[in-house]
DNA sequence: GCTTGATTGAATCGTTCGTTTGACAGTGGC
DNA sequence: GCCACTGTCAAACGAACGATTCAATCAAGC
């Protein structure tokens, strides 16, 4: 395969950049590559000259940002892990660690709050169901690890009770990146523009009295094999 | 245009339960004109003799099941709110009343469990997004009548506090329904086939703790217009 | 100045899309 | 018999899709 390294200028990078906006906005399934290379101000053949094809110009811009947050993710995780006493970590630095490297990287990329955001929703809500593998395999391993954290921090918690929160959760990020733009004409008063900074910790809370309270299923609890999660 | 009755047999009514499948399963964008004729074994020309266009399928597709499932909606909202004291009602059974409605509507349809909630999750996740007004129209003004019995069962809660509740708590729901499939490997042990019913009590238990509970927002609770809310 | 490899441009491939057309058959009323 | 109406059918429409081809271009490297 042609290596797939972006440099700092020419058509190869433009192509890159105008996708990743395209794909944000209008979603991985709709935008063309006509769309795009019209966009770029390229000929159509660029696209699968440097890419292949459309779908390794779809894993490449899925890797851009996937991968670095990724591994803050789990840099993140170890962190309060070793912080914590008997390395368990607080519910709420668990989510932290996994939601809050969103925004790190989203001034390291030329987007938008909006558009960035949007993107990694996208890319979120087609798990396994279609992911490039290279985007697929460390996300599950990413989730799965998260996962064992949030075992760790709730062992009174039936794992399949567990299994459901976490996915309730998930589609309530999901549904707040997505959806963002929607989502922040509610906050639009005299406090500016909102940012998500201040959303994520609304989540955080939201999403850590879920995993936490509530009464619990009276199932027996049964050991099977550990599910993955898709978050 | 064309009247909008759907017979009990012919190539009308069985266009129409081609199409529900296959929207169902593989999404309201993907599936062709020529995937659901050939499927339901007519001409392609069918479908726009029928229905004009394929929005208009689509727009059947939609609205035969989410109709009657928004008015029992309100039937339940309305019937708790009468129930409760001082006309405020308990908020599980808000949202019981919200949810509830679809177990009920997925025995009088054709359907299985799985590819129904898909098909609902499907409709809820494209709100505010192109869907057809006979269809968005009612969505939206059943979310701003439950989003006030919300705010009336959590009367100390902030407007905007609640707000972004309600949107993580739909996220959350949309996943539960579209990645249903996925999701009930989780439960898969001894106990058999996995029903909605039992999950449902789950998610209503996780979104009222979450809608509930929790630090508050600590800015001035400032009155600004009824935001609008896509779920 | 010539060669070489990288990149671009215009054109075209075959396929699929939603939609339209017009011919054809059945059916009930008069 | 004749008409109007209702469906169904094969065929075709123009547009858009991802991908490919091949000649033209251009900047080093020698």
């Amino acid at each position: 395969m042609r290596e797939m390294t972006v440099p700092e200028s020419g058509s190869k990078r433009k192509l890159l950049d105008t996708a990743e906006h395209l794909f944000a906005e209008k979603g991985f399934e709709i935008v063309s590559i006509r769309d795009i290379t019209q966009a770029a101000k390229t000929n159509v053949a660029a696209v699968n000259y440097h890419f292949g094809s459309r779908d390794g110009l779809m894993a490449l811009v899925m890797m851009r940002y996937m991968v670095p947050v990724n591994e803050e993710r789990l840099a993140r995780l170890e962190a309060v892990e070793r912080k914590g006493p008997g390395k368990v970590a607080p519910l709420e630095e668990i989510i932290d660690a996994f939601v809050r490297p969103l925004v790190g990287q989203v001034a390291k990329s030329g987007l938008s709050e909006r558009l960035f955001y949007k993107l990694i929703g996208r890319i979120f809500a087609r798990q396994g169901d279609g992911l490039p593998a290279p985007v697929e395999d460390p996300l599950r391993q990413v989730g799965e690890r998260f996962a064992r954290a949030f075992a760790k921090a709730l062992p009174t918690l039936a794992p399949e009770d567990l299994s459901w929160r976490i996915h309730f959760m998930a589609g309530g990020m999901i549904h707040l990146l997505t959806r963002q733009d929607l989502l922040h004409r509610i906050s639009n008063g005299a406090s500016g523009t909102p940012t998500m900074e201040a959303t994520l910790s609304r989540f955080i809370c939201f999403a850590a009295v879920g995993l936490r309270e509530g009464t619990e299923s009276e199932l027996p609890v049964k050991k099977g094999p550990q599910a993955t999660f898709d978050f």
